[in-house]
DNA sequence: GTCATAAATTTCAAACTTGAAATTGTTTTG
DNA sequence: CAAAACAATTTCAAGTTTGAAATTTATGAC
């Protein structure tokens, strides 16, 4: 029936664990940044994302840097929005299009939740040799190319 | 001010390409699993955990097994009781604890479920060398050690 | 120019997820 | 034994996430 595949079988193998490893390391930040910083993740990547992009972003680009959908973009950055912490603008040239942007609070504030958040990850990953983290970021930098 | 810390900001760059890889396979495989199965990726995830402990779990160990809050495994596995993919059973011996365990309609739905799945993945990682398959999985070995 | 098509965003319902509080049951300790 | 401490699960409110449908605006074909 099935012919079982060796290679699958590596590649689900590798899945699980890459899985696990992810999700572990979501679930520490996650409680990182709310205990020690009242915040969330997912608050904080569309911080990041808009960081990155210091003179604003259309939603739909910073769904798809973020890999989430529009609608989900929507409401994270509806609740930064109430929070002062972004702004959106309507384009003049397509009025479809809206850019959103950090404010001057919300910049101040990533600042310092970027500092805190790369120290974080510097001791989650801590045990990670210089050699294996090269490695790894290599490798899935070939992965991420699709 | 802020000595940046040069293995600290490595650690980041692994963990945005991490988080990446990640997040795009997992976007990939829900769609799968939508399109093509009709379930998702939690509803996966969890038949999966009860298929490797056939016997059955307390919802706790299943709440290890996936990492994932309490609140989650209940609801979810409300979801698959209704369905009739799964059971809940009482303990004998400790009247606060539940067994959940595939129905026989769950094992035959999963065990369909999991060549489809194991296939796509196939497919999703594909690309990737043999080698690189394997040196990763031994990385992410390790670091999955806490 | 009009109309069909496409694009950008929002809205919506359903599902998922979390962490805290509540419930129920067990165990330990004074 | 009584009561405090602990343990397993569920309930709950809030937030996140999805994908589909609706809305608004732009563009291309005729």
């Amino acid at each position: 029936m099935n012919a079982p595949d060796p290679m699958a079988r590596r590649r689900l193998k590798m899945w699980v664990r890459l899985l696990g490893v992810t999700r572990g390391a979501e679930s520490h930040l996650r409680k990182f940044l709310r205990v020690n910083h009242a915040t969330t993740l997912p608050r904080f990547d569309v911080m990041a994302a808009l960081y990155r992009r210091r003179d604003g972003v259309t939603m739909s680009e910073l769904g798809r840097m973020l890999l989430v959908s529009n609608g989900n973009a929507t409401a994270v950055v509806d609740r930064l929005e109430q929070d002062g912490m972004v702004r959106r603008t309507q384009s003049e040239t397509d009025r479809r299009t809206v850019f959103v942007a950090l404010t001057v609070d919300g910049l101040a504030r990533f600042e310092g939740l970027a500092t805190a958040h790369e120290a974080e990850i510097g001791k989650l990953f801590a045990r990670i040799s210089a050699a294996d983290l090269d490695t790894l970021t290599e490798i899935l930098k070939r992965m991420g190319k699709t």
